[in-house]
DNA sequence: AAAAGCCCCTGGATGC
DNA sequence: TGCATCCAGGGGCTTT
């Protein structure tokens, strides 16, 4: 379910309530991406300081260490002070002073890795390569543009990449090239700077109406305290190939790009 | 250095 | 109804 969107919406549906809590117990199961990476019984007795976000990464920050958070595909947080009992897919549960925290994920592409500081090695190796925040003041477009003309690959898959910009996942990706009117597979570097410009705008345009709106999804997406549904952000192409364009009118196409699905609109987006 | 593939895993939809 | 196949919102790792 998650990009940038779906995990903004998470972070701030928790980190609030979840602020100055006292780590009571930490439960991992052995099946998520990676271990834990720390004896879950160390953990009791530290504090929760503040939840932050680097691209889709949650990081829960302790009063020593960090927790790292990834939902992967499939994955989701809860917290609430009660939750129904665990079933086949929670794999992880912090249980605090404050309330319980779940992980839940049926596909275990999720992770979640405590570090002693961010600049620890396990933090850098999932932190280390990812590129501007796209809703941040460090999302300059000078520097997209720049990062751009250097790469070969089809734009598309250098949004997914996240090497130059974070958060921008599949759903995303093809919304904002779009709304640039750029064909996915153009080489990024033949991008020109009024189109680098339309595109910077763009991504952070759709992804702060999508975190507005509470996390867009196709399928029911859920924030930690359980809020869903009534937000739904109307896709112009995801999804949608064999339908008319909802500018246009023509018929919407997909193709893969590295075993991903990309949807656009052969009029509207002619490069 | 960058690009392209591979793979991790389960579940739901579709087709025979 | 049963079974096979394909597809899904991610991303680290290995190989070119």
């Amino acid at each position: 379910m998650p990009e940038l969107p779906e995990v903004e919406v998470t972070r701030l549906s928790f980190a609030f309530d979840i602020a100055g809590a006292i780590i009571i117990s930490v439960r991992m199961g052995k099946s998520l991406r990676w271990p834990l990476g720390c004896c879950p019984a160390q953990l009791a007795g530290r504090s929760v300081l503040a939840v932050r976000r680097r691209g889709k990464y949650l990081l829960v920050d302790l009063d020593h260490g960090l927790l790292l958070v990834h939902l992967g595909m499939s994955g989701s947080l809860s917290f609430a002070r009660r939750l129904p009992p665990a079933g086949a897919h929670d794999h992880f549960e912090m249980v605090t002073t404050q309330g319980t925290l779940r992980l839940t994920d049926p596909r275990r592409f999720g992770a979640v890795v405590y570090a002693d500081s961010e600049d620890a090695p396990q933090a850098r190796k999932l932190l280390g390569k990812l590129g501007m925040e796209p809703l941040s003041d460090v999302f300059d477009v000078d520097r997209f543009h720049a990062a751009l003309k250097r790469r070969k690959a089809a734009i598309k898959q250098v949004l997914l990449a996240g090497d130059v910009v974070v958060g921008v996942g599949n759903i995303y990706a093809s919304e904002a090239l779009f709304m640039a009117g750029i064909r996915p597979t153009l080489s990024a570097g033949r991008l020109s700077r009024p189109r680098s410009v339309k595109l910077h705008a763009a991504i952070g345009d759709v992804l702060a109406r999508a975190v507005a709106k509470g996390g867009s999804t196709l399928r029911n997406f859920s924030s930690a305290n359980g809020d869903s549904g009534h937000f739904q952000l109307e896709a112009m192409v995801y999804a949608r190939q064999g339908q008319p364009c909802r500018v246009c009118g023509t018929s919407i196409k997909t193709l893969r790009q590295g075993q991903r699905s990309t949807f656009y609109c052969p009029h509207c987006q002619k490069a």
